[in-house]
DNA sequence: GCCAACGTTGGC
DNA sequence: GCCAACGTTGGC
């Protein structure tokens, strides 16, 4: 059983939930954000459930379900200089960033948009559809994560 | 330690 | 493509 949930932001031209779908997993790697950063190395553990959401995406939302399946280790691609992910004052003997990995569970047969996230009762708090919220590791809580996910596998009705 | 300048995010 | 909001950097 998930302990916690959370929801990630991915570029589906960069890597969408297909992208997961078809791999079985995949490593977050990339995270450049103190705050998204911390949540993943300290909040994140094994068996959590994750909402996978596709931003700068038409529309942009929820597009499936994944579950974490590796804990918090540096991300190797800090070290690189070929990477675009590249941080010269991260190293291998005080790495500055961490990436978990997470697996496919489930596709929805439909974007559950951003805008149906506003309109609906129970969602109101997730940080998602705050103004201004660019954080690309959000918590949500048991009761959010379970409300997307029964819109996400129920067909769109409007 | 302030804060202006800059770069990035991401919805629209 | 625009641009508001935000985070980071670096001069002082």
């Amino acid at each position: 059983m998930p302990r916690r949930y959370w929801l990630m932001k991915s570029e589906p031209d960069v890597y969408s939930i297909q992208d997961l779908e078809r791999e079985g997993e995949t490593g977050w790697e990339g995270v450049r954000n103190y705050q998204a950063r911390n949540l993943m190395r300290d909040d994140m553990r094994v068996g959590d459930g994750v909402l996978f959401y596709h931003s700068n995406a038409k529309p942009p939302g929820v597009a499936g379900l994944a579950r974490v399946c590796r804990e918090a280790h540096p991300d190797p691609t800090a070290f690189d200089p070929d990477s675009d992910y590249h941080d010269p004052k991260s190293t291998r003997d005080a790495p500055r960033w961490v990436m978990v990995a997470v697996q496919h569970v489930e596709t929805f047969p439909e974007v559950v948009s951003l805008d149906r996230l506003r309109e609906t009762p129970g969602l109101e708090d997730m940080m998602v559809i705050k103004r201004g919220m660019r954080l690309s590791v959000q918590p949500v809580s048991k009761r959010e994560f379970d409300t997307v996910a029964k819109l996400g596998r129920r067909k769109s009705s409007k």
